[in-house]
DNA sequence: CCCGTCTCGGAAATCGTTTTCCATCATTAT
DNA sequence: ATAATGATGGAAAACGATTTCCGAGACGGG
């Protein structure tokens, strides 16, 4: 296997002109420069990433942190996305990528943390899913000693940004379209987790929106999960004219549980997962673009890595409608 | 950050030593690795893995090939199981995991993929989804560079294993409980793509079963999708008792389409996924553990890591019954 | 009592890069 | 013509482990 001493050897130069090559530095002439690449192609060398990591004490690599859902329901597409997204988007970027699922870090002390990652030589972290009852992450962010993006839920620092959709906006034009097409005097909001950062722009957009047009609203304390949706809406979706959840599978419960009243309302969910083709009827929803998503947030992992202070990035979403088994026909 | 030497001081011993202690040799006597251990403790020294894979030529890294199907449909979740059942299992192991997905392959050629995989110091890799067609990945696993383990196709070789559900007597034990229940004179069997390994044995085991009960059989060639197998049942499913089909999805075309058609007819899926009871009726299935798989593929590429010669691993499958929306209520 | 054998621990080379500093040479200004 | 400046490329010292080889004692047998 070809080191940088070879190719130094067969292009005629020194090992550290051939590093100077690899890396980009400024002060080598275009004409030793081709010389070294003519080198590494036919020697087929590949730098030995060990020996980059060690001298440069840089690594360049960053954990995917996922919190998978606990009841691994078909949500798993979420998850999926998010995978897909990041992980590709870092190796376009030759960076390397570590995942590391929510799971495995549950009985760790926030010590056996901080030793695992170091252990991982891992710089940075982009974490998904993160709520407010995981203090021992949020301790790892703000202790700084990690660059971190979090993905729905707002952490801006020095050294950490956020990525997510605009939770407040993007609840209000979903209530707003759905009161477009259907007058209605009231609304049941089926709220996710207390827990969850998403939940404070989304419930003040729905109080604001309701408070506007003068509509009654009862908001209920929900969890995301369609049992817990279902159960509420058997006793309360008589009441009102009209459903809103906080996620799909929320909503495929409140439509179940109407099936179960024999009554008809309209429902409304949030993420806009495919899984929602084959159970669901007719639902509005809030489609996010979770692989672009995770996209944004490797390349604002990028940014922190070089130094650059952490931000916001608000991405876009669409208000979409979608059909019973949509993804069939 | 403490170094081996740090360490080594710390005890009133030499750095090697320190090693020794670290890689468990045999001739470092109770004393002195007592003292070196809590000296360890003490400077809080995680070893630079960079440093050691430098040095030892050795990474213990593995890499996770993760054929994505290519419609992203809600079957993520076989995926998801895939990954998370094998990153959990890695750790345990403490393997060194890279997440690889086949369609950041597509474009790559051989030498490609083959100096991807250097640059990442990968020793084994773990596939998952291979089919016949993936001509370069197969070409991998025969060039022997790589210690490999297939979940889903045959390769055992020196450095090759495989980890499978025993798909002939699967395929045989759920065309067998249809039939109890269910008389009949004659099965549709709904096959998936031709390239795929596990349809050999899934084939045979339905002729077999036919051929011994004295049924009609026709198989149809499908692709693994419902769309493809509601465009066949449409089409025959009049003619014939049963439908058998070679995945859930499948199963869920074959389902709509009966609905279409307006009759009734026992239908049979293969794999057990979650979606099933969303989108399905009522069906058999075989149900597979994929999580249980994946951890057994890493325990597996362990063994061959450790020099173990390749060999064929059965899991376990069961017969099971689902019912619509038995996951809600 | 001496020598061979065994155990244990240390010295030093090595792995393949990066990075700092220095030397050389050409160029330009004086 | 000479000094100052700038652009290139090389030498060598890290980086933090592993691993080989060797020496010092301890020990037992003859």
């Amino acid at each position: 296997m070809a080191s940088i001493k070879d190719v130094a050897k067969k292009a005629g130069v020194a090992a550290s002109t051939v590093s100077k090559v690899l890396n980009n530095y400024p002060n080598v002439s275009e004409e030793t420069k081709k010389k070294v690449e003519d080198a590494i192609r036919e020697l087929n060398f590949i730098p030995n990433a060990a020996a980059a990591a060690l001298s440069s004490k840089q690594t360049g690599r960053i954990a995917l942190l996922i919190n998978e859902k606990e009841q691994s329901q078909a949500i798993d597409e979420i998850d999926m996305q998010y995978l897909t997204g990041s992980i590709v988007r870092a190796r376009e970027k030759h960076m390397d990528v570590q995942t590391i699922f929510f799971s495995m870090l549950k009985e760790k002390t926030y010590e056996d943390m901080v030793n695992y990652l170091r252990a991982q030589s891992i710089e940075g972290l982009v974490i998904f899913g993160l709520s407010k009852n995981d203090t021992e992450i949020m301790r790892l962010i703000n202790s700084k000693m990690f660059k971190c993006v979090c993905v729905d839920a707002p952490v801006v620092s020095e050294t950490a940004s956020t990525v997510w959709v605009d939770q407040y906006k993007a609840q209000y034009d979903i209530a707003k379209e759905m009161l477009l097409h259907n007058p209605a005097k009231s609304i049941l909001y089926l709220a996710g987790k207390k827990n969850s950062f998403v939940m404070e722009g989304r419930l003040k957009a729905i109080n604001d929106i309701a408070k506007e047009q003068g509509i009654t609203l009862k908001v209920e304390q929900g969890d995301f999960s369609e049992k817990k949706a279902r159960k509420i809406t058997l006793k309360l979706g008589r009441k009102y004219d009209l459903i809103m959840c906080a996620s799909d599978m929320m909503a495929i419960g409140a439509m179940l549980a109407l099936t179960d009243l024999d009554i008809f309302r309209p429902v409304a969910g949030f993420d806009g997962i495919t899984l929602m083709g084959y159970a669901g009827k007719k639902m509005t929803t809030v489609k996010q673009d979770f692989k672009e998503i995770a996209r944004a947030a490797i390349d604002e992992a990028e940014s922190l890595l070089l130094g650059n202070p952490g931000k916001e990035t608000i991405m876009p979403h669409k208000i979409v409608r979608i059909e019973y088994l949509d993804v069939i026909h």
